[in-house]
DNA sequence: CATGAATGAGTTTTCATTCAT
DNA sequence: GATGAATGAAAACTCATTCAT
């Protein structure tokens, strides 16, 4: 019984996964409009039918998605946030390990960043916060530690958590419109820098 | 003959001008995935078939809407950056043109600052430039000129001109997010600021 | 104007015609149940996508086809029901009419009396009325008038209604199963003296 | 053998059993649109590949619940005729007893006399009886004695039957639409009395 | 040119049935 | 025999585009 059920489980997860992966490359190719089950299907070499044994329809695949292709991400930035190192160095490591993760996927820029496409596609999932709300906040606190600490003035800190992940963002698009897919060094440098003085104390 | 040509040229003039009225109003009120022809059809009060005869598919309709909302600004940055202000001055009065404009039309916001949506919509489109790269464009000019006058330091423009409309444009999605859709003068200042010290020259 | 717009009418009810009489054609071959909008766009010889140019959605149609069908029976019904004969005639009569109606379309049968069915197509619809509920309602009202009269017994009237419907149907039934597509007179006599009978007052 | 044979028809029979209390359970909630292979096998604490090592498909699974759900009435009322009432006592025994079944078993109804769902999913098979075809014989057999009797005018006996049945199936709908799920006695006593009246020899 | 009905490919979702394990 | 995942044929509905009038 254990072992038909383990067996069982895992031929599932492989389901899952492949599933996932298919969605992944659907939406790195077709964006997240021109995802469809269909495709998904097609992509997964599965039958349209068997997608919905695994996800009780679109809206549940989306935010799988979405989900999976979050976590790794939100639990760095949580580590990072987590640390006891000063604010300002939060920050760098934080704006480095996003360009870390979005050049790894490109997926990600397109599904998650892209807000008003999810916003609708799951805007009626009440336990589900959207990528850039998330960086937003945890931005938020590490601006808030700098505050504190009095390495940073006293800021509007959410509207400068804003600006800094659009900062961000805006780069990524960048990137990819150059279609330079390997993150570059110099860009959370710059990023890093710009806002380190912005909003730095006064020496 | 000359006068049954300019005659006709008027009247198509104002089809053209009516069809986008109406395109703006189907976009403001349901989004981009919500502007079907027959939507705007409607609410130009012409024939769906119509439109065929202005525009040769959907693409070009959004290409058109996506220009004719644009100019506006575009003048308006332009002119910003052909006047002989000092460049911090520029950059402040483009930011603050920015706001107004999005403040006013919010159709704005979500046709071009969703830039996957238009992306797909004009992706085969060459002639073609999007607010955003429009609105890096301009702001790298204003940049260049700070560096060049001493300003600002030695930077990254294009990279920085990112960043700043990346600011910028997350500050509007957070605007929209909490439903006030009048501009905050508070934002202005804030985003200025913050670049400012972050890109100055030292003192 | 006057002229296209009329022309446009006439085409217009045309289609209508079409549809309806190839919904009917469905309905008479396959019941409620496998009346698809694709049988009936194809038995209208029209794209599947035309039906939705004249019907919101299926309920619609069904629901026009339902009125369609049942108001000349309404009407006539009703009109026995205002005439000034005395209420065994009135019985008589209406259920004459139902045989007869129901012999000339078969189709009325498979929708209107399949009671379930259409109420749970119809089932949102408030200003709807099923056929049995109508012919229930009427027949109720000859028997009151009957009551009133003296010429019927005291009677639990819209019991004996919905005896005397249910009666009827399955006489429909009994009829449709035996592939005799006539009407038969000896039905309405049956029917009419049994519950004359039944519910008249004592000598 | 003997024995492994028998384990295995009991076996056998215990699977059909929870099979049919399943169907039954689901047709109760659900009707018979409703009843789909998954909800039965799930209700049956079964896999629904196992559904059909006991029934070819779904017709023949339906067609069993049929027959099962039908047989005890079927005893109860072929009881009736078998005793040596005389006729009328017995159509008044059969009317109480198809009264007490339906409210006893709401599926019964729903399946059973809703002759149009059942006639599609039934209809290419040849040795099934409906119930409504059923009780139409069973009463058609009372009336039958009733006539050599001497206790009913001579009649068309099987259009008398049709007639009666259709009474008590539309008195069933009544009582379903006004949600009373038991039985009212005031409706036997109704129906009977019509009918007798209707259908009895002169004095 | 204007019209708007006609089209049909494309989208999500359901469900009876099959079949490898 | 039991299992339940895989399948694919429907089904309802949408919408950009065409074309006869």
């Amino acid at each position: 019984m254990k072992l038909a059920d383990r067996r069982r489980d895992a031929l599932n997860a492989m389901m899952v996964e492949a599933i996932y992966g298919a969605a992944i490359r659907v939406l790195t190719e077709h964006g997240l409009d021109g995802m469809t089950m269909d495709r998904v299907a097609a992509a997964a070499e599965v039958a349209k039918g068997s997608l919905y044994n695994y996800f009780r329809n679109k809206k549940e695949l989306v935010e799988f998605v979405h989900q999976r292709l979050l976590d790794p991400m939100r639990e760095t930035i949580e580590e990072i946030l987590r640390s006891d190192r000063p604010a300002p160095r939060k920050l760098e490591a934080m704006i480095r390990a996003w360009f870390d993760y979005v050049a790894e996927h490109r997926a990600v820029f397109t599904l998650f960043f892209q807000d008003h496409g999810t916003r609708v596609l799951l805007e009626t999932s009440d336990h589900h916060e959207s990528a850039l709300a998330l960086a937003v906040r945890d931005t938020a606190a590490a601006l808030e530690q700098g505050v504190a600490e009095g390495a940073f003035r006293p800021l509007d800190v959410e509207a400068v958590a804003h600006m800094l992940v659009g900062a961000v963002r805006q780069m990524f698009e960048r990137q990819f419109a150059s279609d330079s897919t390997s993150a570059d060094e110099g860009m959370v440098g710059t990023v890093f820098e710009v806002f380190l003085r912005g909003i730095q104390a006064a020496r």
